[in-house]
DNA sequence: CCCATAGATCGATAGATGTCAATGTATCGG
DNA sequence: CCGATACATTGACATCTATCGATCTATGGG
């Protein structure tokens, strides 16, 4: 149990201190996130229609080229914040709820 | 109401889409929060005896040199993630917890 | 088949970031 | 006062990162 991977991610911030492993995961998390094009992307996956979006209608909101929002969906996905469902020509995005709630426990007192 | 600055720091991510500025603010707390050093430090203080740790003991379980640790204290003060207070030759460091919750609040559904 | 389209990958580059050694600045003990 | 101590600041440097234009890959329409 407790396995340091997807899910439970990090042992809460205030909950004792973090060592060195620790640090480095939840950061590496937290990295993801901390990148204004990178937050709206997320924001605009989340508050899509049907609880998805494609690619095509993410690029013109953002402000940013193609292979930038590329590269920036592709990190949220590693990250596990995003999921990437490729229909036809079309990519197709989806939150990840749970993720990102593992992400806010782990800045929880 | 709804300043712009201290205390609320950003609608929910998953509340609508953020635009440039909103995304930018908040991707700079959370930049801040996204370094193993600072997270180590943060958790070190969160888990201090009365709620506060003088910085003379946190160069060394963090493992980086009186300097670094220095200037990563520095921008946890300056995001407003903690104070400092400054006692005689030491400096005093505390978490300020409603920020920590007003940065997992905009990571909330 | 051929071409248009959606999106991923590559290569390059300017700028940001974490780190340390050296130095500066206050504060305390004697 | 003087030296020691606790931090902050400065300067330098190697590394990482966000971004774009160009290109590659795959899918679909006619």
């Amino acid at each position: 149990m407790d396995v340091v991977s997807v899910d439970p991610c990090c042992p809460p911030v205030t909950a004792g201190a973090l060592d060195e492993d620790e640090a480095v995961e939840l950061a590496a998390v937290l990295k993801v996130l901390a990148d204004p094009a990178r937050l709206r992307l997320l924001s605009l996956v989340a508050s899509a229609d049907a609880g998805e979006a494609c690619a095509c209608d993410l690029v013109e909101p953002v402000g940013r080229s193609q292979p930038t929002v590329s590269h920036h969906l592709s990190m949220l996905v590693e990250a596990g914040l995003l999921t990437r469902e490729k229909r036809g020509r079309w990519a197709w995005y989806r939150v990840v709820p749970e993720r990102l709630a593992a992400v806010r426990d782990a800045l929880a007192p």
